[in-house]
DNA sequence: CATGGGCCTTGATCTGGCTCAAATCGCAAT
DNA sequence: ATTGCGATTTGAGCCAGATCAAGGCCCATG
């Protein structure tokens, strides 16, 4: 498809920990999937089949409870990886995907490798390493949700973002605030006031438009915060 | 190394998903470790060297912010693993780990696998699968936090302990209060609460021994309960 | 152009869980 | 028995975040 993939296979940290054949012979085969923003991508127990890379847009993964609330688990932009483990070993997906925006989803199907004498084992380590970072997120969270202000993980949140910019101070959030609600594990309303009151650490917010002012000074300050 | 090991094979997720072969191989040089209560096993941030498998008692896996608190992200009993992703690949423990109760440690040095044809490829899956089930936990874990309430993650915990012994509506805490108070995200202090609230509900709580009059009530009970 | 429905913000109020503080209990050592 | 310490409980007051409700903004649709 589109020179876009090219690329993808150094942007994405599971294309690029696989040897040049392996990752030409996977990418030859993959198929591809555009959504729309609010579309889902699969649901919570059915079979995984496939391996997902998001080439374009922003994808949620979550977990709804038996009476209908959802939690935001992860949000993933380019070349993060879903469903490593299920699609190499057979199995389930153990959360429900959903695209925030227009994206499009690269599809690999791990169950015919390419010939390659070893393209198993070097596949294994890949899937391995990516549900490594996987439980490193995930393990983090677990960390914020359980010590942190909701305005602390807000600038956390936003120095990632500023990460990603190559410490720009002035970045777009990806997705709307009621997901990023979800993310952080607040209400929407709680997040509006997460945002003013981080306005007194030189943040402001206009629509999706966040201007740091001194990340330096943010990060000063979310390490300051504790409650819990 | 007593007959306990023996079983171990087949309580172990783990071990039992390996072919005997492989198991009896990786058994046969595993070494032991026995902690009292309190001690520590490993620390964030150092290299991972071994597997490690719970043969008698309970660890605790943590995370320690700047600021110095800490969250706990897991208690394992007899049978779980933890630390297999870098065992199998080389990296670094990506939490600590503190036995909480006196116990004892299998710890298996992946790097020499025996001959076999397939060892590693065997062994691979295996990882992969427990990896798996730390994503599942963790990530139940935080729908939780963002969902439910402190009484309702506790009902969950008791539910959980309740199955693990055949329905039995009297267990045992397996560690003290300020372990489980940190693995449900709260104070223990709030714990305390927490248990007076589920009273109403028929779970009466005295030293370690918690007596669950009707765990079909309270499962009912913390499924109708939302907070957040 | 008017209408309506998301999305976002703001205000008022309520409540779960934290903080600070003190009292009790159990256990180990003197 | 006595002392002392850690673990647990209980009480009083506080604060973060939820809830309920209203209002403004943007944009698609008729």
């Amino acid at each position: 498809m589109a020179h876009h993939d090219k690329n993808l296979g150094f942007e994405s940290t599971l294309l690029s920990a696989l040897s040049p054949q392996v990752r030409n012979c996977l990418m030859g085969r993959a198929r591809y999937r555009t959504l729309a923003g609010g579309e889902t991508l699969s649901l919570q127990g059915e079979p995984a089949e496939t391996l997902k890379i998001v080439v374009e847009g922003w994808v949620k993964l979550y977990k709804v409870s038996d009476d209908g609330h959802e939690a935001v688990l992860s949000t993933l932009g380019r070349g993060e990886s879903f469903d490593e483990v299920p699609a190499m070993m057979g199995g389930a997906c153990t959360h429900g995907a959903e695209a925030v925006s227009n994206c499009k989803i690269m599809l690999l199907d791990l169950s015919d490798i390419c010939a390659g004498t070893n393209a198993r084992a070097e596949l294994s380590m890949a899937v391995m390493s990516a549900a490594q970072g996987h439980l490193d997120r995930f393990s983090t969270q677990i960390e914020s949700l359980k010590i942190k202000t909701a305005a602390c993980r807000l600038g956390e949140y936003l120095l990632g973002l500023v990460e990603q910019n190559n410490g720009a101070n002035h970045v777009a959030l990806p997705f709307g605030k009621v997901v990023l609600a979800g993310l952080l594990g607040i209400k929407p309303e709680s997040l509006s006031r997460a945002f003013s009151r981080l306005k007194a650490v030189g943040v402001q917010s206009a629509m999706r438009e966040v201007r740091i002012e001194d990340p330096h000074a943010l990060r000063t300050w979310t390490e300051s915060q504790t409650a819990g």
